[in-house]
DNA sequence: ACCAAAAGCGCC
DNA sequence: AAAGGGCGCTTTTGGT
């Protein structure tokens, strides 16, 4: 059953139960309507304008819920998928822009939307969508679109579980102590001395690229760049402090102690919660984006900050080779899913005898999905070629497209960008003689920088898809695990349906393209290490049927992210 | 004082 | 001849 509702300035428009009217619920009341209805005798999918806008005030009122479908994600899918489409509704073209990343910041009398019309986009939604050819597919897509919604909301609402002190401690053994404003830790600062005086340079200061490529000239090395993977073929003594300096520079600025002091609210004792802003749909493959924390950047060197609460486990799935094998299923190669049938992809091109190590597969293959073709990489793509014509036929058949100005789909239907007006612009200016004019070189490095993007459009907009199905599978099954509260506590609120937090429940907490992190009560592993398996499996039917590709995952669980890596 | 671009580097 | 996809964020720098 669908429910209709939309958000006010005043609280939840509802529909009026006596019949075609309409009231606005106070926030304060919107939360015990919704967990009622959610837990009625009928599966209710929520209809509204913009999760962002509506699930985080419920969430705060301690309600989860099961389905929804988010009309703007929704929208933004099908206005590119469908051959007639119509334009977003004001309403729904708000939330999309930067200024006002929440819909409810920018509501006023005027552009709020009234009951019927969001039953209206709903409605021509659905048109669109069973006048579609790939009605099955994109339907799929649509509503793992709107759990990732869902999802987001919940992972931001959550939090991220963050040793504060254990980051201090990395920071602090990595830099020396936290240094007064504005100064440099002592690390940095005696690595600083080190490279002015190696360099005869002594007022330099390291974090100018500018200054610091002229001193570098000055003292005779031939760089054009500052660059790590420059600077670290040059044979000289400066190098090795420079590195190092970079390196640590680096994790002070993008991760120090003024990142922990924004990002991480304190909580019990030592764990705090890192929140992010996820923003699913915020790539134009459909990967989600971030924003604010850096969360798709947390690097290795301070995932040992990532630690559980006492007597909970962070269970770690990373899925092993996606794109290739989305690839696979996509373009029917049943010689490349044999080769990722047993695990490792790659080892599985070399126990085919198509390469013969492990980093030439890797190599090659990803130059077949980004569109590289220098040095290795361009002796080993024949030989995928040959071995995997229909794959490397897909993907190359997609970098044709985009030559040539056209648009790609996902699997499950995603539309690439059409072009801008740009675009032609400098298309229509070359191919009017023969000769290498500067403008027919830019026409043809802009067409194949556009058939590299649509090349790997549709293995990154399908890898997506399938992390898509799997988180969401994922969610659907800790939602059906039995409430550790039902039983101690039988006037609480029902679970799962309107469940009133996931304290005592396992949650996702982290995702990252092909990666994702559960918090769970530590007697709980197994059972999530099960479900995480599980619903990778599903999701691989879920887009390719019986198609005998597999999406293995490496699972661990552990105390502290780190201890994911191997 | 504020802004935008560019360089650089972290993640997948 | 060479040609690697997608992001977010910080810092410096040069502009208004």
């Amino acid at each position: 059953m669908d429910l209709v509702v939309a958000p006010t300035r005043a609280g939840l428009l509802v529909a009026d139960p006596s019949g075609s009217g309409e009231r606005t619920l106070p926030w304060a009341d919107a939360g015990a309507w919704v967990r009622e209805r959610e837990a009625g005798p009928e599966a209710v999918r929520w209809v509204w304008p913009d999760t962002a806008s509506v699930y985080p005030r419920l969430l705060a009122a301690g309600v989860r819920l099961a389905r929804c479908h988010d009309l703007r994600l929704c929208h933004a899918i099908l206005s590119l998928a469908t051959a007639d489409p119509w334009p977003a509704p004001s309403w729904l073209t708000t939330a999309a822009e930067p200024a006002a990343p929440n819909l409810l910041d920018d509501l006023t009398p005027d552009n709020s939307p009234s009951l019927s019309e969001v039953s209206t986009e709903l409605d021509r939604q659905v048109a669109a969508l069973s006048g579609s050819p790939g009605a099955g597919r994109l339907r799929l897509l649509l509503a793992a679109e709107s759990a990732g919604a869902l999802i987001a909301a919940e992972m931001h609402a959550d939090g991220l579980p963050w040793d504060r002190v254990r980051h201090d401690e990395i920071l602090t053994a990595e830099l020396g102590p936290r240094p007064p404003l504005g100064m440099r830790p002592e690390r940095l600062e005696a690595l600083a001395m080190q490279i002015r005086e190696l360099l005869h340079s002594p007022s330099l200061n390291p974090d100018s690229q500018a200054t610091l490529l002229k001193a570098l000239r000055n003292a005779g090395l031939d760089v054009a760049s500052t660059a790590k993977w420059e600077l670290s073929g040059i044979g000289h003594p400066v190098i090795e402090p420079l590195l190092e300096y970079k390196r640590l520079a680096r994790l002070l600025s993008a991760n120090g102690w003024a990142w922990l002091d924004t990002w991480v609210t304190p909580g019990d004792g030592r764990s705090g919660r890192f929140r992010t802003d996820y923003v699913p749909g915020g790539v134009v493959t459909g990967r989600w984006a971030t924003s604010g924390g850096g969360a798709l950047q947390i690097p290795k060197a301070i995932r040992a900050a990532v630690v559980a609460d006492p007597g909970w486990a962070l269970v770690v799935a990373d899925a092993a080779q996606v794109e290739p094998r989305a690839l696979a299923g996509m373009a029917g190669d049943e010689a490349l899913a044999t080769a990722g049938r047993d695990g490792d992809l790659y080892a599985g091109l070399v126990a085919s005898g198509v390469v013969d190590t492990r980093d030439r597969a890797k190599v090659g293959m990803l130059s077949a999905l980004y569109g590289g073709t220098s040095g290795e990489a361009g002796a080993i793509l024949p030989r995928l070629r040959r071995a995997y014509p229909r794959a490397t036929g897909l993907v190359d058949h997609a970098a044709g497209v985009g030559e040539r100005g056209g648009t790609v789909r996902t699997w499950l239907g995603r539309t690439s960008p059409p072009l801008g007006p740009a675009w032609h612009a400098v298309q229509g200016r070359a191919g009017e003689n023969d000769a290498i004019t500067t403008d027919e070189r830019r026409a043809r490095s802009q067409a194949r920088d556009r058939g590299r993007f649509t090349r790997n459009f549709v293995v990154q907009g399908t890898a997506a898809e399938w992390a898509l199905c799997w988180m969401a599978e994922t969610r659907r099954r800790l939602r059906d695990l039995p409430s550790p509260d039902s039983a101690s506590s039988p006037g609480g609120a029902a679970s799962p349906d309107g469940a009133a937090s996931p304290d005592g429940s396992p949650h996702l907490v982290f995702f990252l393209h092909d990666e994702i992190v559960v918090h769970t009560p530590l007697e709980l592993a197994p059972v999530v290490e099960q479900i995480v398996i599980a619903a990778a499996e599903v999701a691989g039917r879920l887009l390719f049927g019986e198609f005998p590709i597999t999406f293995p995952l490496h699972v661990t669980t552990v105390a502290s992210y780190d201890q994911a890596d191997k």
